[in-house]
This record gives C-alpha cells, sequence and structure tokens, in this order.
DNA sequence: TGAATAATTGAACGATTGTTCAACTGTTCA
DNA sequence: TGAACAGTTGAACAATCGTTCAATTATTCA
C-alpha cells in the first residue's frame, strides 16, 4: 500500500509559507482594499481623493491604507499637509490579472 | 485644474468585477483553504485523507470544501463511499506564484 | 437487513474584521 | 500665534467567519 498522505505532507509548502500566502490574499480579499488599490494602478493620489474615488470616509480608508503599508503593496510620500499614496509592487497587476483571468470564465 | 478624481473614476474597474475580485481572494485568504488547495496542486485525494494532511477534523475540512466547490476552484468526483477532490482550475498554482513572488522579496 | 464507514450539514460559539465616531497630530498660511 | 486643513488613531459596534459538535445521509459488505 502507498502512503499517500505521507507522500502529500512531505512535498506540501511549509506551514509558515502557506501562512503568509494566505494573509497575504487576505488583504486582497477586501473589497475597500481592492478599490484602492484599482485607484493607484491608474495614479498616484492622496487620501482625499481615494476617499473621493471611493465614496468613502477618508478614516476609513486611512484605515485600509494602513494595511495595505503593512504589506507593502502601497507606499507613502509626504508633501506638505497631504500624503500621497502609490503601488509599492509591481506584482499587484499581476495578481489582479490572475484573479481576473479565473473570474472570466 | 484637472480633475484627477474624475479621471480616476472613469477608468476604474466596474463595481461588480472588483467585488468579485475581492470575493475570490478572499477564498485564498485563509491557511485551511490555502493548504486544502496545495494538497491538491501535488495529488487528487479524499476528504479523509485531506483532513489527515491537514492535521484537522473532517467536519472542518468539508465546510471549506464547499466553498472552494462554490468558487469552482476544486471539482468533486464520487466513488463508492469516497468523495476526491481535485483542482478544478489552472489559474490556482499561477495565483500561488504570483503571491509567492510577492513573499519573497 | 443492519453495522460500519465516508461525507455532509446546521446550529452555536468565540474570534476576527470593517466602519463609524470623536479626538488627536502635524502642516500651512494669514 | 491660531484657524483651517489633511491625515491618523483608538474604542466601540455590528457583521462575518471558522471550528466544533451532534445529527444526518449515503454507500458498502457481512
Amino acid at each position: 500500500m502507498e502512503d499517500i498522505v505521507a507522500k502529500v505532507k512531505a512535498k506540501m509548502p511549509s506551514e509558515d509559507t502557506i501562512y503568509d500566502l494566505a494573509e497575504l490574499f487576505k488583504v486582497f480579499g477586501d473589497s475597500t482594499r481592492t478599490k484602492i488599490l484599482s485607484c493607484l494602478e491608474i495614479s498616484e493620489l492622496c487620501v482625499d481623493d481615494i476617499a473621493a474615488c471611493l465614496d468613502m470616509t477618508k478614516s476609513s480608508v486611512s484605515h485600509q491604507l494602513r494595511i495595505l503599508r503593512q504589506s507593502k503593496l502601497v507606499k507613502a510620500r509626504k508633501s506638505g499637509k497631504e500624503v500621497f499614496y502609490s503601488l509599492d509592487d509591481d506584482h499587484v497587476t499581476k495578481i489582479f490579472e490572475c484573479g481576473l483571468s479565473h473570474i472570466n470564465e
């Protein structure tokens, strides 16, 4: 008899890798954050403009920007009173495309 | 003055597209489901074996398999008393790779 | 048929999550 | 300096989520 379970367990990625992967996708798994990333794919924007694009409060957007910053998906650039955000990762666009090709089927 | 907000709003993907995208990534955003997908990348497996690979209860795994089925990420094949699951989408591997290339940086 | 096995299901629970609200920090400029 | 503006933060709340448990369905085989 072949022990398929032992074989699969040996081949699986490490617990840590899977955890990190899930944490990353969790960030993409909220439509507010996905909208923010979509905006920033088009242009660098300040917090007020992001909130206007999303029809949401500045506070709510700011909370989500913190999460995106922590995940190193966006970066901030301060200019006077304003903070401009932009994408910090080339993979964002690629990950979006991968997701879209599953949806459009 | 250029109305950057209007410009970005016009270029953004539709509300529906963004919602669907976030819903898909939400499925990947749980490590139990990510583990299940990792197992199935290696081999087709029945529910008991998946549970053994994950050191989790059959019930918990079954609940998550339902979500993966609904998202069309896995498919089920019944054989006697057992139900064998396998990946239902070529994009799973690609999406994993995209995620990993962000993490390994 | 009936015991054993594989899987699914629904309710319940605690834990996590996203938004709101109000307070706060920091910068500009009159 | 001090009013106005941009952004951040923390607490609180409802809503959502994943696991557990017990019950149920469906299949096999003695």
